[in-house]
DNA sequence: GCTAAGCCTCTTGCATACAACCTGATGGGC
DNA sequence: GCCCATCAGGTTGTATGCAAGAGGCTTAGC
């Protein structure tokens, strides 16, 4: 149950701030409340879900300051692993070719859900040759919380260009040049930041406020409690 | 109450194997057994306890292996932390400083509950300067994780070094030169999982388990599912 | 027309009850 | 004496029930 609902929102088929009713689930999965419920408590752990205090669960919506957060977790995280590795063998090589190709296809389809989960797999696929189960964990939390972070912030789609940093970076593990992966690994990272608009509201709440707070002035003090 | 077992982990009074009846524990909590198996699935989700199909909730026991990858996690996020690093400010060295006073403190004094608290915080002190917070809370399962494994593997207590190497990381810290303290906690890392014993076994079983299948023959097969 | 108070519904928070199963003990058969 | 089947005790697995609270709607008051 828990790798479904994460692999819906890596998929892109659930948003942030989506709530999710322990009922309807419930339902959905065809189980009582109380495993629905363990469920949540595991993905909350997991930093993927959110409860508001009797009123539901709720996935999570990263500020623009947990994004930047994100970003940076997954920098050192992935950029250390690419350092850590050893030169790759062919098994690998051919691995991750065919990882690659599978990402292109998807992103010439369209297919945004297996565009996205291939994307993010990727990553995770590095985690797995140097065979560390800990960060290929942390590093599957992290992927869903950067997709949960492009679906706000991102406006316009980078998938092709996405798919050619990969290509480059298993280029250079190709050539067991591991400091030009390492390399090439964090300007990707940073690219698909850069990519994002971090200036841009979570939510429509925020334009709102922003806008109210612009206007704000002495004489028309905004009710207490709106700004926080 | 996940945080108070889990800080009972991190001070070494709860150690690797440990039971945790949900019975227990609910009566020591003085909740229902609802709310312990709810702390339990996020503690699992967390990699800090396992469950033992209709026996019971045990503090996870590390392999050799995952001791390795562990290692190799903090290795790979600690050492990137530090090169993230900004020059800290004055306040910031000061924290580092008392902190460093408290650990020496403890290791002089030999409390160790406050010794591997302290030694152990440290490393979150970075990530907390660092300001992610989703690498302070790798970072704070990684070290119960490698507490639990220094229990299973280290021979011997190894805190006043660690004190040292933590001098000599603040040391850099404080000249601002984050390529050599991002060095010197690469090797502290690497002289800590060095102190362990990893070829020691993870419970008595194992040596068992070794010395028999070291002469097993042909005519005295063992048991099935003995060595599985 | 607008505000605010009170109610009503929906949802989670938590406890409890029962079912399933594992383990260790006991007793019968060989 | 040894082995295996059976049974009892204890522990988790799962569902359900009830209580508490948050949010929205209605309605009375101005």
């Amino acid at each position: 149950m828990d790798e479904t609902i994460l692999s819906a929102i890596i998929a892109r088929r659930i948003g942030p701030g989506t709530r999710l009713g322990e009922v309807k689930l419930a339902e959905l999965f065809g189980v009582s409340r109380t495993r629905i419920r363990e469920t949540m408590m595991r993905l909350a752990a997991r930093g993927i879900v959110q409860v508001s205090a009797r009123r539901g669960w709720y996935v999570v919506e990263p500020s623009v300051e947990e994004a930047r957060e994100a970003f940076q977790a997954r920098r050192i995280i992935e950029v250390g692993i690419v350092q850590a590795l050893h030169p790759l063998s062919g098994t690998e090589i051919a691995l991750l070719r065919a990882h690659l190709a599978a990402e292109g296809e998807a992103v010439r389809t369209g297919d945004v859900c297996a565009g996205t989960c291939l994307l993010g797999d990727f990553h995770t696929r590095l985690a797995e040759i140097l065979g560390n189960r800990s960060l290929i964990e942390m590093l599957r939390d992290l992927t869903a919380r950067t997709v949960l972070i492009s679906m706000l912030y991102q406006p316009n789609e980078r998938a092709i260009e996405s798919n050619a940093d990969h290509h480059a970076i298993v280029a250079a593990l190709e050539r067991a040049d591991m400091d030009a992966a390492a390399r090439l690994m964090a300007e990707h990272i940073d690219k698909v930041e850069a990519g994002l608009d971090l200036a841009a509201k979570p939510d429509p709440l925020d334009s709102l406020r922003e806008s109210l707070n612009a206007q704000t002035d002495p004489r028309h003090p905004l009710p207490k409690g709106f700004a926080a």
